[in-house]
DNA sequence: CTCAGTGTTCAGTG
DNA sequence: TCACTGAACACTGA
């Protein structure tokens, strides 16, 4: 389930393991889909013997930075994630491919449905698909005037926008939803014809709930029960708020909305 | 057996 | 050309 929150923490959780160690081996397996435009042989050769220096992140997009060039970089799709352990055999169901650290440690990535990518960049941040992404929604959320702004030149409702990764990068769908529950906006608004008041009250939240979920590791136990997250899932007709609110579910931007039609305007 | 799905891309439309 | 929409992608789990 990885929007910017569950990203942002694997990115932590990959630092934990593998800063400042050197890759010893690499194991994958074959998947020409996951692995676009390289083959896990050369994915493999350009890890191998490499240092880990950091581990970069922007919008739903992670890379390692390593000792030399090229970088592998990866988005976990709709069910990617970072496995870490040190015996294989906790080695994940689906994993693409396994690093083991010269301590020991090993750091897998699993992806069941086959929608993420793994690549290779001379220069991540500056090649395509992550030269191509909007402001990072944790790391660079313009200021008032600015996303006022930004929002203004666009005309599709306020979901797809906020949805739309070259606007706002790690933002996803039930992310856009809370934030539009949270404001009080309805989200087959027209971006353009928002009011400035409501614009100013979506980016406050926007920036509150992504802050919110890293804060608790992406737990979703741990996000505030006042939240639409926890009763959204499944489309019953009887859903409520924690306040007693009808829910309603439309498709909008492709994707299954749930927004609650009392609240938002 | 059917279908939804926390993501992205691309063809088609206006 | 731009902005936007909807289908396709792949495959699990309910």
């Amino acid at each position: 389930m990885p929007e910017l929150p569950e990203v942002e923490c694997g990115r932590r959780q990959a630092e934990r393991a593998l800063l400042g160690k050197h890759i010893e081996r690499v194991a994958t397996t074959a998947d020409a889909i996951v692995f676009d435009g390289v083959t896990p042989r050369r994915f493999a050769a350009a890890l191998r013997g490499r240092r880990v220096e950091a581990v970069g992140r922007r919008g739903k997009h992670l890379w390692f930075a390593l000792d030399r060039r090229p970088w592998p970089t990866f988005h976990y799709g709709m069910t990617g994630s970072f496995q870490v352990y040190r015996d294989v055999a906790e080695r994940p169901r689906f994993w693409k491919f396994e690093l083991l650290a010269t301590d020991g440690t090993r750091l897998a990535m699993p992806n069941a449905r086959r929608l993420g990518r793994i690549r290779l960049r001379e220069d991540p941040r500056h090649e395509p698909p992550i030269s191509g992404l909007g402001f990072d929604t944790l790391d660079d959320l313009p200021g008032p005037a600015k996303f006022a702004e930004l929002v203004r030149r666009r005309k599709a409702p306020i979901k797809a926008v906020l949805m739309d990764q070259s606007f706002a990068a790690g933002v996803g769908n039930w992310i856009a939803d809370e934030v539009l529950f949270q404001a009080g906006v309805a989200p087959q608004r027209r971006a353009h014809e928002l009011e400035p008041e409501e614009i100013r009250r979506i980016r406050t939240r926007l920036s509150a709930i992504v802050r919110k979920a890293v804060a608790v590791d992406a737990d979703k136990e741990q996000f505030p029960k006042s939240w639409l997250f926890h009763r959204r899932w499944g489309k019953n007709a009887d859903a409520v708020t924690s306040r007693g609110d009808r829910i309603t579910h439309v498709t909008i931007g492709g994707r299954t909305t749930a927004w609650v039609p009392t609240i938002q305007h």
